[in-house]
DNA sequence: TATTGTTATACTCTATAACTATA
DNA sequence: TATAGTTATAGAGTATAACAATA
């Protein structure tokens, strides 16, 4: 426990992360239906597959892909397995590396890309954008690229190998 | 005024775009490691308990605690019998209306919250307002409590026949 | 009939651990 | 030994539809 920071936010400073959090739950919520209903997409797999089709090479192993998407490994070889089945990536063994994969996107799926972004563009415009004027949206660009950068350097709770959660204080969901 | 927003997103809106989402993505996975290991609650669980703990009376109907949190009937029925087997909440028949359950957070939910607080503060902290300056954090506020409203304004689109609250200007407070 | 909430059920997704194969 | 990925498995969470009870 690092004790360098503790104390209570500022009441302004509470109001800021629960308004964020609820308001991007929101807007994760329409685009989350948005592509399910025009891309039979999650949110994980529209990532996915917008990150390998913003790459050269439209390919990348499995632990490039990964990267700030999905947190743990078998979670993506799942979502992996799912777009292959659906013919949007294919799979296949990495001439570099042995051990590795190179995921690579379909022409079917650069086209689910395209067919999805119109509506999903228009759903952050609506809930987003809309509100927002462009100073707003510059700010706003600006202050979350750099929390992303800055969250990215933070050491990874969850990619490094963890033991056991410490036992918890009081059973929450018991079982069955 | 559905007409007059086809078209792309400048490269701008769109980078603020998706560094909202995957800065969001992050804390929200931090946040719900730490919730999970210090308090054994799910993210929407603890929404749930600070929620109830922050009304007077700290009871709610189960559509009034539904709202604004995007759910099925039946997925806050799940959770409530969670928080209930857990002892962090109770549910009772409303007397003004027989149809209605009141749930109540119980001296252990808020307990449970007040155990959780300080270190969930601790994460948003590190991972959100670290690389912040005061300014920004005032403008993020007022951007996403903006944005927030605007949101939770909007008609469903194409949704399940949900009844959407009026909008109440209502602060998340998680007070402890 | 409309509304409030629960139940039954099926499904998606995630995480841990054990495993294989390569570096 | 360490790294890349898969598989087995378990369980949390969600959505839809059918249901009962009350307004």
């Amino acid at each position: 426990m690092t004790d360098d920071d503790h104390g209570a936010l500022a009441p302004e400073q509470l109001g800021a992360y629960f308004a964020l959090m609820e308001a991007v739950s929101l807007l994760q919520h329409a685009v989350e239906q948005q592509l399910r209903t025009e891309g039979d997409l999650s949110w994980v797999q529209f990532q996915l597959l917008a990150r390998l089709a913003g790459v050269p090479g439209r390919q990348l192993t499995m632990t490039a892909l990964a990267d700030g998407v999905v947190y743990s490994r078998s979670g993506l070889t799942y979502q992996a397995a799912q777009l292959e089945k659906a013919g949007l990536v294919t799979r296949d063994p990495s001439p570099d590396d042995e051990r590795a994969t190179l995921v690579t996107i379909t022409p079917a799926g650069l086209e689910r890309v395209a067919t999805v972004l119109p509506g999903h563009i228009q759903v952050a415009r609506h809930l987003l954008f809309d509100p927002l004027t462009d100073g707003d949206l510059h700010h706003l660009g600006d202050i979350m690229t750099r929390v992303r950068d800055h969250m990215r350097a933070q050491p990874p709770r969850s990619a490094a190998p963890r033991k056991r959660r410490s036992p918890s204080p009081d059973g929450c969901q018991a079982t069955g």
